[in-house]
DNA sequence: TGACAATGAGCATATATCTGCTCATAATCA
DNA sequence: TGATTATGAGCAGATATATGCTCATTGTCA
C-alpha cells in the first residue's frame, strides 16, 4: 500500500475510527481480538481478512504514536481462563490524525466521484 | 476409556513420567504445550493428537491432586511476546501415584504377554 | 507518464490454553 | 459372559497475540 508522508492507510483508519466510536460511548481501552470482529462484523468493505495484518497494523499505529498499550491485570484472564489480552487506546495524536485522514479520505473520494463515468443507462 | 478406581489411564501414566523425568533433570515446572511437544515427539506410541485431549488430562490430574499448577510472572510473557504460561508441578501424591500405576500397567503387561498365542512360524 | 522501490496486505503458522460435542472403550454388574 | 454405562479420546473451534514470507499496490522520481 505504501503510506502517503504522516497519512494513514485504510485499515489504520477503520482501526482508529472504531477506537474513536468506543471512545465516545465510553469505552476507552479496547484489544486487538475484540476491533477484529468488529470489522470482520461490518464485512461492506472488506477490511481484514487475516488477524495478523490487524496486529501489525496495530503495532504500527503504536509505534506512531496514536494508540498506547497495556497488558491488562493478570488476575483477570487467570479468572476468566482465557488468554491474556493487549488493551490498546487512542491517543490525542490519535485523535488528531484521524480527522486529517479522514478530510484527506474525503477529498479522495470526492476526486474519484467526478472522475467517475455516468453508468451507461 | 473408563479409569479403574485410584488408577491412571496411559495418557495419565505418560504426563507424570514426563514430569518425573523433567523433575530428575532438575526442572520442576512445566507448561502444557511443552508436554504436548514432547508426547509427540515421541511418537511410538501416539499418545496425544489434539491439545484439548491433553489439557483436560492436565485438568483431571490437578483435581486428583497428582498436579499442581500455577500461572507464571505476567511480567515474563509480557517480555517475550508471547501468551502467559500456566506451570505445572509434579506433587508427591502424584510421584506415588506414579508408582503405582507403572506396576499395574508392568502387571497388565506381563499378563497380556503370558496370553499371547506364540507366532506361528 | 512510466519505471522503480517502499511498504502494507494476505497467507500460513507458531505460541498457549480451554470448551463443547460425539464416539469408542473399558470397567462393572447382572 | 454379555449388556450397560461411565468417562476418556478425538475432533472442531474459540480465545488472544505474534512473526516470516511473498505479492500487490501505491507514491515518488526521472
Amino acid at each position: 500500500m505504501r503510506r502517503k508522508p504522516g497519512g494513514l492507510v485504510p485499515l489504520e483508519i477503520a482501526i482508529c475510527t472504531c477506537a474513536a466510536n468506543l471512545l465516545v460511548r465510553g469505552t476507552r481501552e479496547f484489544h486487538g481480538y475484540e476491533i477484529a470482529k468488529r470489522l470482520s462484523d461490518v464485512a461492506d468493505h472488506k477490511l481484514l481478512t487475516a488477524y495478523g495484518t490487524l496486529y501489525r497494523a496495530l503495532g504500527r499505529l503504536e509505534s506512531m504514536g496514536l494508540l498506547e498499550s497495556r497488558w491488562e491485570d493478570p488476575e483477570v484472564p487467570a479468572r476468566e481462563n482465557r488468554p491474556g489480552r493487549r488493551l490498546y487506546s487512542l491517543t490525542a495524536a490519535g485523535e488528531s490524525a484521524l480527522d486529517e485522514a479522514r478530510k484527506a479520505e474525503a477529498a479522495t473520494s470526492r476526486r474519484r466521484v467526478r472522475r467517475r463515468k455516468p453508468a451507461t443507462a
